[in-house]
RNA sequence: GGGCUCGUCGUCUAGUACGGAUUAUGACACCGGCCUGCGGAGCCGGAGGUCCUGGGUUCAAAUCCCAGCGGGCCCGCCA
């Protein structure tokens, strides 16, 4: 006898046995759906009803007398996980779970359905696309932007889990001023090849490209309010060109070769920015000279992320570029279809979307749970050149999307809030209701340094491929320091994991919705980070397992009566249950936080209890079978975050 | 100016969707203990709190509502 889900058996029978009673004892009540939590305390039982409280005010009597009354009219002879049924407090229900049977249930269904268990399969095995990293292809991925992959693929990983048909996107931003300055630098300095890892040499081009161009730009805007006599305006400038000529000395002496070289040939040029705005058009024109430059400087960028992702084993089914869908007809397409809707305005010839009036016309203020006073703003769908923005080439990549699948969910930080609600809007302006309301933002918070916001532009970052390296770094040094014994190479693999698994727990265990201040401290420093404890646990019970080199054969699991013991049974009975609940809420950061609580549980356990010298054989093989299904469980939630459950450290 | 979001011991953090129990979770740092026991990257104990503030709803509020305060973000013919 196994079950899926251990806990939510027993919470079905709570739930029926309360429900029976509740129609015997007061049959003229309408029965409410009812809803059990935990107990704060094991001693109150396992499930808690509260119902009696909201009942004693309708029937005008005292909440602790109903309770017992219901107490009394429950029959739960034909249930076999509930042991008893009792009031407390001032009128709770309590039910307490028959350990023998229910440790039973547990521990063989943990041991049987192994890797799957946890893993309870959604009703719905719907396709889903999660689109996640999508860092634009000019500059190495920061540990800002490093949330992002960490995040998403977390998701996707609990997503598969539950059943769905989940492909992995990255989006590749390549259309677009940015991308046409890298290329303007990376052509003027011959289409050199790189000299280190790919991303990190395209991102030094981008950034002092970047700020030479930005300079230039700054002078003539200088020049034009001499010339009208704006003070105000030459005030505003001098005082940008003053910060972006710190910035320049600051790359020089960074990269002065390439500083030199990027200043001498940009300087041959008369005027860089018009430069870059042809390459742009002409790109999104397609004309093949572009095509050919864009496209090669992207890829350099993408083999150096190619390589970073494959490093933390995050991947991706599907690479796509932004750019196809301008170069094809879906972009002009959506373009006309906007068109002859009523959300879209002509304005000094650009083409507006009133995403307000969307919202207004389709009354979807309640349901996209807009405040009272949210006014949407509007968008600018095509510039006065004809080019098309960011947000309006998404709309037409989603709608690509939802070809391919049912649900579409974007990682994409909050800051983009605004833009990616106007998309959900302009799919309901299309027509597209039943796409819009499959379409989820996940929005996560940013990640910053001490004191400033990270910049790619101003070459202000800590890269992810940074943060990697010195993160197995230190764990080297940790291993080498608390196992001198291990040979070299088995001390580089744990290093490996050890420093990879904490950089991604420390990015994943906080709620996605909260900020996270960047601090060496919080990803290097093993004694806070959970992820090194939890592998170092998994490790350990391992190792007992080694130890006791033998299969239970008879266990006695009604022997697990100690406090320690059952409340273990509970948090792996009860791990079906987060999972579902990271899986629908799409909430990561509890899987993290479950295998954090188990460790520390059986780390307790393990102090206090002797596995396999235990009193007796029934009770030893019945410990070793829960250390058997903590290992398990153990492995089974760290691989939904992405680290490595390791036999050994 | 408007909108969105976050605010919980010195620091970091769980709980907030779906309000419940005397005693608000855990970690770091701090104080005091535990290695001739299955892995000390460990365990046990102690101290530390206006759950941002003020109202309201409720038998019951960290959680819901209203009004503020503080930080971050967005409101571009950027992405």
């Amino acid at each position: 006898m196994i079950s899926e889900n251990p806990f939510d058996q027993f919470r079905r029978e709570c739930q029926t046995v309360l429900s029976n009673a509740l129609k015997k004892t007061l049959p003229e009540i309408k029965t409410p759906a009812i809803t059990l939590s935990k107990t704060p305390n094991i001693e109150y039982g396992q499930l808690a009803s509260s119902l009696c409280f909201e009942l004693a005010k309708k029937l005008n009597q005292k909440p602790l007398s109903l309770a017992e009354h219901l107490v009394g009219a429950i029959d739960k002879s034909s249930f076999k996980l509930i042991e008893k049924v009792s009031c407390a407090g001032a009128g709770y229900i309590n039910f307490y779970v028959n350990f023998a049977k229910f440790s039973a249930l547990t521990l063989e269904s943990v041991k049987q359905l192994k890797f799957d268990y946890g893993f309870v399969k959604t009703a719905k095995p719907n396709k889903i696309i999660v689109e996640h990293t999508s860092v634009n292809p000019l500059h190495p991925i920061h540990i800002g932007q490093a949330r992002n992959p960490l995040l998403g693929d977390a998701l996707a990983r609990i997503l598969e889990c539950r059943g769905y048909k989940v492909s992995r996107h990255y989006y590749i931003d390549d259309v677009g001023r940015q991308s046409s300055v890298v290329a303007y630098g990376y052509e003027k300095l011959g289409r050199p090849k790189p000299t280190e890892k790919a991303d990190h040499f395209v991102g030094k081009i981008y950034t002092v490209t970047s700020c030479l161009v930005e300079i230039n730009r700054l002078k003539k805007a200088r020049d034009l309010a001499i010339a009208v006599h704006s003070a105000d305006d030459l005030v505003k400038v001098n005082k940008e060109i003053d910060e972006w000529m710190s910035i320049a000395a600051e790359l020089k002496e960074k990269y002065p070769v390439l500083f030199e070289s990027l200043m001498a040939k940009i300087g041959e040029d008369q005027n860089p920015e018009e430069e870059i705005n042809r390459l742009n058009r002409a790109y999104e024109d397609g004309e093949p000279k572009a095509k050919q430059l864009i496209r090669e400087v992207s890829d350099l960028c993408l083999e150096g992320f190619r390589e970073t992702m494959k490093r933390v084993e995050v991947t991706y089914d599907s690479w796509d570029w932004e750019s196809d869908f301008v170069w094809s007809t879906q972009v002009s397409e959506v373009l006309q279809k906007l068109k002859t809707s009523p959300f879209v305005y002509s304005e000094k010839g650009v083409l507006e979307f009133d995403a307000e009036k969307v919202v207004q016309v389709l009354n979807l203020k309640g349901k996209l749970g807009l405040g009272e006073n949210h006014e949407v703003s509007p968008l600018t769908l095509v510039r006065a050149d004809g080019t098309t923005l960011y947000t309006t080439r998404d709309i037409a990549y989603t709608l690509w999307k939802f070809k391919h699948a049912q649900k579409v969910i974007n990682v994409i930080g909050m800051e983009q809030s605004l833009a990616q609600l106007q998309l959900k809007l302009a799919l309901y302006a299309l027509g597209y209701g039943e796409y819009a309301e499959n379409f989820v933002h996940f929005a996560y918070n940013l990640v910053t340094l001490p004191g400033y916001k990270m910049s790619s532009r101003r070459g202000h970052y800590i890269t992810f491929d940074n943060v990697l390296d010195e993160a197995v770094q230190r764990a080297y040094e940790e291993v080498s320091k608390r196992s001198p014994q291990l040979s070299e190479k088995e001390k580089r693999k744990i290093a490996n994991f050890v420093g990879l698994g904490a950089v991604r727990y420390a990015l994943v265990d906080v709620d996605s919705s909260k900020p996270v201040i960047f601090t060496w401290e919080r990803v290097l420093n093993f004694e806070t980070n959970s992820a090194p404890y939890v592998q170092y646990t998994h490790a350990r019970a391992c190792s007992i397992l080694r130890k006791a080199a033998r299969e239970p054969e008879k266990p006695a699991f009604e022997l697990l009566s100690e406090k320690l013991e059952r409340e273990l049974i509970l948090n792996l009975a009860s791990f079906p249950d987060t999972f579902v609940e990271a899986a629908e809420y799409l909430k990561p950061n509890l899987i993290a936080d479950y295998a954090n609580v188990l460790a520390d549980k059986f780390n307790t356990f393990y102090n206090a209890l002797p596995v396999i010298k235990a009193e007796s054989q029934g009770l030893s093989d019945a410990r070793i079978t829960l250390t058997q299904a903590i290992q398990i469980v153990m492995h089974n939630a760290l691989t939904l975050i992405g680290v490595v459950a390791p036999e050994k450290m």
